[in-house]
DNA sequence: CATCGTGCTTGAATCCTTTCAACGAGGCAA
DNA sequence: TTGCCTCGTTGAAAGGATTCAAGCACGATG
């Protein structure tokens, strides 16, 4: 390649080459029409000018770009990474590019985000939602950008969606602590505003509600879906409510937030208090107590929503199973505390 | 905003708004020349027609697109993505979008992701580099695309790096190992195409060669970073040189694999083998066996990387110093193993 | 009343690639 | 030799936003 710093265009090869654009363009996209001689020609001069095609002017012409967006609530989730990696092999085989990017949950840069992807004409969108996700997808129907949706989909609504059944999972969660003899439950939830803490809460309430013995749910709604909103939570849930015998945090960081908490405070996991978590994400066996927590499909989950975008034709709404495993931090309720046999 | 699905293009939202496209143009990008009258009325055609712009003529006639790319070597390494995060919260500062990709260290793909940046005109790329990087970089370097090193840079070169010293942070740990009296310790690297594995093995033999009492380095190379290929580093050590009294690890999830392997062959740590880690993950200290490791300021470093990018008449390379945290994973040599005391 | 200035608006030119109808060359059949 | 086909190549048009020199209107000044 000569040292080339100039913009070379597609001319400029086609000059070199002694052939017309037209044909440079063809061995850039169609090569088996072009004659071997011909490209041979051709790639020569592509080489030796440095030239790079201009992906805008390419797009431009297209109409559409060759990349899909990926909108996560966290980019330094685990979870949501490995949702990423199954999106990006399946895109790759289609050789679109993923553009990722995060909203970490506030509507308002979900809207700018959006925004973006509308502008730039994507091939498709892959977002989690937050509650006021359906408001800003304007832009990108206006556009007739195709939107799948991840993990969880607005209630009610009629979009193409790959999800897992967070109610169902976070029902086995509450129940298992249920079955262990717990009877006063700490919830620590995060904002509302994201559907999936709507429908954990709602998969955890409908376990309590369903216990033959009554069960009591502890809410408690944390800021931010991490270690350090964890670890407030569970500060506030130990001083509110010392009843407590077991606590369901909203997903694995906010859960190993409350394990931190616990150490700390020389509370022990599980003999005073249970805890589990939600994602089961690389670490959470490998804890300094192993974190009981649910299981979900998450690279299968990813690579399936892409799937679902660049194949149109497939059914609209995919939906897996979550699984339970269960480690070390949750077990029995504490013998003091047990159900009548408080006192004596 | 009116149900409009057909393509609207700037002549439409101006003849809907009876002035010129000139002046739509200069309503979006220099709203203050324009006379307010004029603004509201070109903002409410916009808004009516529901008019997105197209953001490939807009690349293609600006000659850069309004993004900058980042290439890290592992997307699901939460030590990366809080880098991801410096880096796109100074981004944002000057109303650019990050795109964001990962190499997975295979020099082919970043082949492959840097081709996508050049074809996008990007305003800077920011990458990790592989060993190869060098030779993959032509395709940006001939565009004019800025690129700045992340967290290391190609030896002997002099390109724009923000950059941890990872030799001295790899020799502090070891020097710890020797503190505590080991003398015979196993350092589980990865792939010596990786810039981090070769300054850390740079660092780490630096170490032992300096210390008073002759001791050995113990080599092992893996071919994935991750928590499955720590393991079974972990494994062949053991198997291999039963002497070794303490494990390095080139990062800490590779650590979290060599500790699943000891935990679950009744290996003891620190009890019987040292283990160290590197990066200080958020989890480091929250595992069964809390693992000392050497802390890197992430988030700094991608702020500062981008911020590099962002204002070219900065010093060139700003270099970051590691910090040693000890916890429980690392203690002193076994009794019996101690130097001198063997046998007896 | 004429002239000058100020400041907003105009619209043609430009950015670069893809597409496709039209063209031309060469081979084959009549 | 002429006509027809096939197959590869050509080149002009299209795609949509930005830019900037030129135009225009209106108010102020001499």
């Amino acid at each position: 390649m000569a040292a080339q710093t100039g913009r070379v265009r597609i001319g400029d090869v086609a000059r070199r080459a002694g052939v017309s654009v037209g044909t440079v363009s063809n061995v850039l996209n169609r090569p088996q029409i072009v004659t071997e001689e011909t490209r041979h020609l051709v790639e020569a001069a592509i080489h030796d000018l440095g030239f790079v095609p201009n992906a805008s002017a390419r797009q431009l012409r297209e109409g559409a770009s060759r990349a899909a967006g990926v909108l996560v609530l966290d980019i330094a989730n685990p979870f949501f990474m490995e949702m990423a990696r199954g999106i990006e092999d399946r895109l790759i085989a289609d050789g679109l590019t993923m553009v990722l990017s995060s909203s970490d949950g506030d509507p308002e840069r979900e809207r700018r985000v959006l925004e973006q992807f509308a502008q730039q004409r994507l091939r498709g969108v892959l977002l989690t939602p937050s509650r006021r996700t359906v408001e800003n997808l304007g832009v990108l129907t206006s556009q007739g950008t195709r939107v799948v949706f991840l993990d969880h989909k607005p209630r009610g609504q009629q979009f193409d969606a790959v999800v897992t059944d967070d109610a169902a999972g976070a029902r086995t969660a509450v129940q298992h602590l249920l079955h262990l003899g717990h009877h006063r439950i700490g919830f620590i939830n995060g904002p509302l505003a994201l559907q999936q803490c709507r429908e954990r809460r709602t998969g955890a309430r409908r376990a309590i509600r369903s216990s033959s013995a009554g069960a009591t749910l502890v809410e408690l709604e944390i800021d931010e879906l991490n270690a350090a909103g964890g670890e407030a939570g569970m500060h506030r849930l130990m001083d509110d409510d010392p009843e407590v015998t077991a606590v369901f945090c909203v997903n694995d960081l906010v859960a190993l937030g409350a394990l931190r908490y616990a150490r700390e405070h020389q509370v022990r996991v599980p003999d005073q208090v249970s805890v589990m978590g939600y994602d089961d994400v690389t670490f959470a066996g490998e804890l300094a107590v192993p974190l009981s927590s649910v299981r979900q499909p998450t690279y299968q989950l990813g690579w399936q929503a892409a799937d679902l975008l660049l194949t149109p034709d497939t059914p609209r709404q995919i939906v897996f199973q979550p699984e339970l495993v269960v480690r070390a931090s949750t077990g029995a309720v504490p013998a003091g505390r047990r159900r009548g046999r408080t006192a004596g």
